[in-house]
DNA sequence: CAGAATCCCTTGGGATACTG
DNA sequence: CAGTATCCCAAGGGATTCTG
C-alpha cells in the first residue's frame, strides 16, 4: 500500500494523527477515567458518589481526575451553595462525543 | 461490595462494559502501542524499520511493546529463515478492527 | 461533603551493554 | 538484523491525615 521510500505526504498525515490518538488516549487512560466518564453520564455525579460507585478509587486520585478531566474539557463542575456544600458534575459536549468510543472500544475488547 | 439501594440492570451493564473498556485501554495505552499499530497497518513492520520510523523509541520498550501486542492477539510476527534472520509483524482480524476506532479517536481529539 | 497535603510504592519506559 | 539483560528514573495511584 503505501510504500515508505519517499516520505510522501500520507505517511507525514498518518504520524500526526497517531500524535493526536496519543493526545487523546492520555487523556482518558490511566485506571480511572473512563469508569469516571461512564458514571457521569449515568448521572452519577458527586464526589462521594462517584467514590463508592467507583469502588476501591481513593480520594486524592479521584479529585486528581476530575481535575484532570475538567482541565481537559470533558466535564465542568456546577457549585450548588446549599449546606454542606454541594458539586454536581456533568459532562461537556466533548465528553459525550466519547461515549460512543468508548462503547466501539468495549465491543472491540470482546472480539477474539 | 455490591450494593447501591437499586442495584438495577441498567447499572450493572455499564459496570461491565466500564471493565471492558479498561481492558481495551490497558492494551492499547502507553505511549507506544497504538503508533506501533498504525506503522503496522503501512507496512512499515520490521524491527528496524519501526524502531526508526516511530523516532526514539528505545529497543527494549519496542520490543515489550511488540511482545504484549502479539500476547494480546493484535499482531502476529512472520518469522523469515534468510540470514540475517528476518521478522515481519503483521496485524491480526482483532488488530485491524481497531483501526477504525483509533481513527475516531484521533477525530474526537480535534474536538473543541 | 468535597476535597488538599504528604508520603510511599509500583510500573512504564529510557540507557547501556550483550547475544544468536 | 532482531532482539535480551540490567539498571535506573519519573509518574500514576494508594494510604493517611487535615481543612473549609
Amino acid at each position: 500500500m503505501i510504500k515508505e521510500t519517499s516520505s510522501n505526504a500520507l505517511n507525514k498525515a498518518f504520524l500526526l494523527k497517531s500524535c493526536r490518538i496519543n493526545t487523546a488516549l492520555d487523556t482518558i487512560s490511566g485506571r480511572w477515567k473512563a469508569l469516571i466518564l461512564i458514571h457521569i453520564s449515568e448521572e452519577t455525579n458527586r464526589f462521594s458518589l462517584l467514590k463508592s460507585a467507583l469502588g476501591g478509587i481513593s480520594d486524592q486520585t479521584l479529585g486528581k481526575c476530575l481535575k484532570e478531566l475538567e482541565r481537559d474539557g470533558l466535564l465542568w463542575k456546577e457549585i450548588i451553595a446549599e449546606v454542606p456544600v454541594r458539586v454536581d458534575y456533568h459532562l461537556s459536549e466533548k465528553g459525550k462525543a466519547l461515549l460512543p468510543i468508548l462503547v466501539s472500544l468495549s465491543e472491540w475488547s470482546d472480539m477474539k
